[in-house]
DNA sequence: ATCTAGATCGGCT
DNA sequence: GCCGATCTAGATG
């Protein structure tokens, strides 16, 4: 008998880490590839598990809009290891998370825009108040909607930076194929580069940042 | 040493 | 839809 349906479908009882050559090629694909997948993280507290429903791809020196245009101290973790995070820092006030990919020696991340979180540590019952709250067992869609939000809710942060995603405590896990289709769009917040439809996103999912344009 | 734009988010005119 | 908060990497003097 199969189990109730999900906003997305079923999950496993056991994350499956991706293995490292799923990160070492071409970084536009690594963004598809992406969605549907599980950023998994085990933290003192317990587990955190969120569905990555929106990506968006940045490349190397022939990529203006990308950390790594340039060669330097900050975006050199972009140019290493495939399968380890790069964070940064934005506007004085949150963190954004990456997956480094391409092969060694040649620049190239995903950031991970936003997740459906799934389960966390603390939404399993316990209840602590006389009568269930509307908290009980559910989680708000929109938790991790946009990239400073997705490292706020799965607890990563600069001490992150290098890290490696194929095994705990961080990482990436197999998922499901996306239930929806996959829409394209320009990356948000940058100035250039807008033309590169390098946004990816499950069509019509509640946790995504932000619309996507309708097609033509 | 100083300047500036920035892969953001939440609140409110 | 617009604005301010709050900080840093990288460029320039």
């Amino acid at each position: 008998m199969k189990a109730a349906p999900r906003a997305s479908g079923s999950r496993p009882t056991i994350y499956r880490p991706l293995p490292r050559r799923f990160f070492a090629r071409n970084t536009v694909q690594v963004a598809r590839a992406l969605l549907g997948q599980f950023l998994v993280h085990e933290t003192r507290l317990g587990r955190v598990v969120g569905r990555i429903v929106e990506t968006e791809a940045y490349r190397g020196p022939l990529d203006p809009a990308s950390h790594a245009y340039r060669r330097t101290a900050r975006s050199e973790v972009m140019y290493g290891e495939p399968g380890v995070a790069y964070i940064y820092f934005s506007y004085g006030m949150h963190y954004c998370m990456n997956v480094v990919t391409e092969g060694r020696g040649r620049a190239g991340a995903v950031l991970l825009r936003a997740v459906e979180v799934v389960e966390r540590a603390d939404s399993a019952g316990s209840g602590q108040h006389g009568r269930a709250g509307p908290r009980a067992g559910s989680i708000p869609s929109r938790l991790a909607a946009g990239p400073g939000r997705v490292t706020a809710a799965m607890r990563v942060g600069p001490a992150h930076n290098g890290a490696d995603l194929t095994r705990p405590p961080l990482y990436l896990a197999r998922g499901d194929r996306p239930a929806g289709r996959i829409v394209t769009g320009p990356r948000v917040g940058i100035s250039l580069a807008q033309t590169r439809p390098w946004r990816f996103g499950i069509a019509g999912h509640p946790s995504l940042s932000r619309p996507f344009r309708a097609p033509l």
